[in-house]
RNA sequence: GGCCUGUUAGUCAAGCGGCUAAGACGUCGCCCUCUCACGGCGAAGGCAUGGGUUCGAUUCCCGUACGGGUCACCA
């Protein structure tokens, strides 16, 4: 047969060479062992954990090296695509400090090796297909969807492997007669890829990540081309990262059955074949068994699930971290204020196998990461989310910085920080009673003591208030209000003679942290009244008084 | 079912032929302490399984079991 005349027919409309394409986007002059990656999502407007931590791989890797980060969006199937979709996958991105240095922005393309809408590529995949044609190294198919069905059937009843391939391939080596009268008819075709592997061949292929693997050829004549011209992820993947010049294609691990197809797609291109990073899955523990993440079952799939939670960014970042890179954690205990940049990322340290999704693990690591921030920082992370979700709390942090400011300093920045946030939902209920309208008496004045004692202890701290200048001497007053109504000023004191005393100073504290707070947990006691003032101290003893 | 891949404590994991098999989270206990949070100390708990190779296997090879993934004109 006629290959040209076949490609020709097919393509009439290819206008542009390949060596165009090469001299229009050349091999990037970056430095040695600088890495190109890529996020090449399709825009379903779903963001998930697996693209933040695909994502997160290949911007440590690229940037790390000196290389850069670029988006693709592969929108190839129109079914799919929610409208709006890139910008939300960008701000999502950008909310977790990954950035682009070039693809496909909210306004427009940026960089030269553009575009980077896959729909908006279509002339240039069309280019190689033709070539492929040319070279008798793909083919029109015209079977139906009917017809492929049919063949399936076929196979299941005769145990054969699935799939469009040899004898199966019922258009693989047609003549040009029978295809020229269906695209005179013009019956829809894909354009589909000859294979010449075989399952008898097995190919050695070297993750970055899993390490030596032992494939199988594919014999599967996959479809290139859909019907309406746009090319599949495989035909795409090649071409692309052949012109974007990518040198690691990180991905989830689902792709490792179909890289064999990948190698021979590469190959028959001509193409160099980039490096390859297969991550495991994120899994879930479901009842007794693991399973992977998925969409529709786990709402802590979605990154807008962290987000509304209240996680700071920075948390989830450092959690991946953890899960990504096994080392992180040592280096993070050895470094604990270094920023995240400077540990050193290595595709070698990433685990082959997916791993479970923990969020107590990850609850600790916020909770690390938030006591290790500043008051300030706290104070801008928090008002920021609780504009979104928590306006009411929102409108009483912004009221007064200062005031905000100096609860959140509450036993920060020390070398046994406070841990009592561990995502901004829990702010609330920690820092809430220095708002009047979050305080209440929430815990209940404990019912072994004489509620005359109580008042009376209350009573005297509120009249004869002393506006201690440290906390050890505020401590002492306390010491001596609980001496002046029979509770021991010394608790190992109390516990040696019980029966000699009312309660100790622990319980003294409990009634004023009670009347203070609300609450019979709270930080530090002095720490408070100093935030509170003075008169806002004695109306709440006045408050809890009444209450009494 | 075919193909691929994985398996160190409840979880995340060091380990690369010789160790009493790190560490972290979680759990439990104790200590510190005016509550809480923090911190300190300690405990329980593990190399899936059967064969090889080897003087010696968690580590290398093969099988078994059990997970996971994938077999679209979706990515």
């Amino acid at each position: 047969m006629d290959f040209k005349l076949l490609a020709d027919t097919l393509f009439p409309d290819v206008t542009m060479t390949e060596e165009e394409l090469e001299a229009k986007f050349p091999p990037r002059t970056l430095g040695e062992g600088a890495v190109v990656s890529r996020m090449a999502p399709s825009p379903t407007g779903f963001v998930h954990l697996g693209n933040l931590v695909q994502g997160l791989t290949s911007e440590r890797l690229s940037h790390q090296s000196g290389g850069l980060l670029f988006l693709r969006v592969e929108d190839t199937d129109s079914k799919r695509e929610v409208e709006g979709a890139v910008e939300i996958l960008i701000d999502s991105l950008k909310h977790y400090n990954i950035n682009f240095d070039e693809g496909a922005t909210k306004d427009g393309d940026l960089g030269a090796y553009g575009p980077y809408r896959q729909r908006q590529r279509k002339d240039i995949y069309h280019v190689y297909a033709k070539k492929l044609v040319e070279n008798n190294m793909a083919y029109p198919c015209f079977c139906t969807e009917e017809e492929l069905e049919g063949i399936r059937q076929k196979q299941e009843a005769e145990k054969a492997n699935f799939g469009y391939y040899g004898k199966w391939a019922v258009w693989r080596d047609r003549s040009f007669e029978d295809i020229k009268k269906q695209l005179d008819l013009k019956t829809p075709w894909v354009l589909r890829f000859r294979s010449c592997g075989s399952l008898e061949n097995k190919i050695k292929f070297t993750d970055q990540i899993k390490g030596q693997l032992l494939l199988t050829e594919n014999d599967i004549d996959h479809v290139l081309l859909k019907s309406d011209g746009i090319p599949t992820y495989h035909f795409a993947h090649a071409v692309d990262d052949h012109l974007m010049r990518t040198t690691h294609v990180v991905r989830g691990d689902e792709w490792l059955p179909s890289l064999p197809f990948h190698i021979q797609l590469f190959s028959a291109l001509g193409f160099k074949l980039p490096k390859y990073l297969h991550i495991g899955p994120l899994m879930k523990m479901d009842g007794n068994s693991k399973r992977k993440l998925s969409k529709r079952k786990d709402p802590e799939l979605a990154l807008t699930y962290y987000k509304s939670e209240g996680f700071p960014p920075e948390s989830v970042y450092e959690y991946l971290m953890t899960i990504l890179n096994s080392n992180f954690e040592d280096w993070r205990r050895a470094n604990p204020d270094l920023p995240t940049d400077e540990f050193k990322f290595s595709s070698k340290k990433m685990n082959p196998a997916g791993s479970l999704f923990d969020y107590a693990k990850l609850c600790d690591v916020s909770k690390n990461v938030i006591s290790r921030m500043s008051a300030e920082h706290v104070y801008s992370s928090l008002l920021n989310w609780a504009e979104e979700f928590d306006l009411d709390f929102a409108k009483k942090l912004m009221s007064d910085k200062e005031y905000a400011v100096k609860i959140l300093s509450i036993g920060r920045g020390g070398k046994k920080p406070r841990k009592d946030i561990t995502v901004w939902k829990d702010a609330k209920a920690y820092m809430g009673f220095f708002y009047d309208e979050y305080y209440s008496i929430a815990d209940t004045f404990p019912a072994q003591f004489e509620k005359e004692d109580i008042k009376n202890i209350l009573t005297e701290y509120a009249d004869n208030y002393f506006d201690a200048p440290d906390n050890e001497s505020w401590f002492e007053n306390l010491k001596r209000i609980a001496a002046k109504f029979g509770f021991s000023p010394d608790v190992k004191e109390y516990k040696a003679s019980p029966e000699s005393f009312k309660g100790h100073v622990g319980d003294v504290s409990t009634f004023i942290r009670i009347a203070l707070t609300g609450k019979t947990n709270s930080p530090d006691l002095f720490e408070i009244t100093r935030i509170l003032g003075k008169d806002k101290v004695i109306e709440r003893i006045n408050t809890a008084l009444k209450e009494l």
